[in-house]
DNA sequence: ACTACATTCAACCAATTAGTTGAATGAAAT
DNA sequence: ATTTCATTCAACTAATTGGTTGAATGTAGT
């Protein structure tokens, strides 16, 4: 499959399970290995049971797989549809490749204006 | 401004801005050049309220700045967050590049499973 | 001044999301 | 068999989202 036959709404829940940044702070502790959910909560002042939801929308994201072990449902990372939203956003590389320091200016503007 | 400094709320506005199929359609539209509410609207069956507020969406997220040339609000494509959001995907290169093939493979069982 | 047109505002609606609490499930250990 | 512990389910809530309609605003043309 090409990636522009990639269903569409699959890279829609990949950037939402993106959009989340406790779900980004799960998805760099799962870069450092498996984790269980207790381990994933653990820097967080979250229930269980909100971290499991977290973990399900990644899992439908396709971002992470579980297994079992003993009582524990690690969970580890799985980057593909990283690589996919990575070659998507790819396809937009010149219009701030070719105006060089474009992202400087945008962190600049951010910190300066702090919005937007 | 590093960027792991810059606001992680700005990073989530411009990965759920990016969620949005009919959103990415319009950046897709706009990266072919400057258009109007109008002009963004014609491919869908959505009002130009919509359309409006998908453009204040992107905009928010800084991915869209508006001008104005007579009665019409051109908008124009910053792809400056875009750059922002590839650098921080680019932590996880590592995890699809050395699994040669990950990306490939994910694509195939989503055509096949057809659901994650 | 009036009219036409592009865009936005305000109010509303249905669906989704991120969180909670409390009960249920499943595997291990005693 | 019971208990313990990790995780998930169910039901609920408050806030957000994506959409609508109809009125308001802003600019241009006559």
């Amino acid at each position: 499959m090409k990636l522009d036959e990639m269903p569409t709404d699959q890279l829609s829940r990949t950037f939402a399970a993106l959009a989340d940044p406790t779900r980004r702070a799960m998805l760099a502790r799962l870069a450092a290995g498996e984790a269980t959910v207790g381990q994933l909560a653990e820097p967080f002042a979250l229930t269980f049971a909100a971290i499991s939801k977290h973990l399900a929308v990644l899992e439908a994201a396709g971002l992470v797989s579980r297994g079992r072990d003993a009582k524990y449902r690690p969970a580890r990372l799985d980057a593909a549809p990283l690589a996919a939203a990575s070659v998507w956003i790819g396809d937009y590389e010149q219009f701030w490749k070719d105006s060089l320091g474009a992202l400087d200016s945008y962190l600049t503007r951010l910190q300066q204006g702090e919005r937007s």
